[in-house]
DNA sequence: GGTGAGCGG
């Protein structure tokens, strides 16, 4: 009758219960952990943000020596046009500088914008391609990127 | 000349 059903959806719904709970990731700690990272620690940092009207290197040189030791400042700027992109790099002495400037100088006002630091992506360690040819230093770099 | 996410010589 209906109480052998009944028995029967019971004991396949315990068997479904049973085999479906332990089948997908127990821990999504794990995962979102392994998800929530972010950028390595590096001397260098990417400001973003800036104003593209003025040059604001010297602001962003002057804004950053405030949390640490800047050993370099430069807002990138358009080879052909000279206009600013808007973005700048900064680099500071050491690890501990650089965080603190990522935490004074994310989310703050530089010239009337809002900016913000990250730490850069290392770019390349080794000497541009295009530097063989027309190259106002010649073969010979001025320190940059240097760790 | 100068938009508003982005990663430079």
């Amino acid at each position: 009758m209906a109480l052998r059903a009944v028995a029967a959806s019971r004991g396949l719904r315990r068997f479904f219960s049973t085999s479906t709970l332990p089948a997908f990731n127990p821990l999504p700690t794990a995962d979102a952990a392994q998800q929530k990272q972010d950028a390595e620690p590096s001397t260098n940092l990417f400001i973003s943000g800036l104003n593209k009207r003025t040059t604001t290197t010297e602001n962003l040189k002057q804004k950053a020596s405030e949390f640490g030791e800047v050993v370099h400042a430069k807002v990138v700027t358009d080879r052909v046009s000279g206009y600013s992109r808007g973005f700048g790099f900064v680099e500071y002495a050491n690890l501990e500088d650089a965080a603190k400037g990522v935490a004074g100088m994310d989310g703050k006002y530089l010239d009337g914008w809002v900016i913000f630091a990250e730490y850069a992506k290392p770019r390349s360690t080794q000497t541009p391609p295009s530097s063989n040819v027309s190259s106002p230093y010649g073969n010979r770099y001025p320190p940059y990127g240097r760790q």
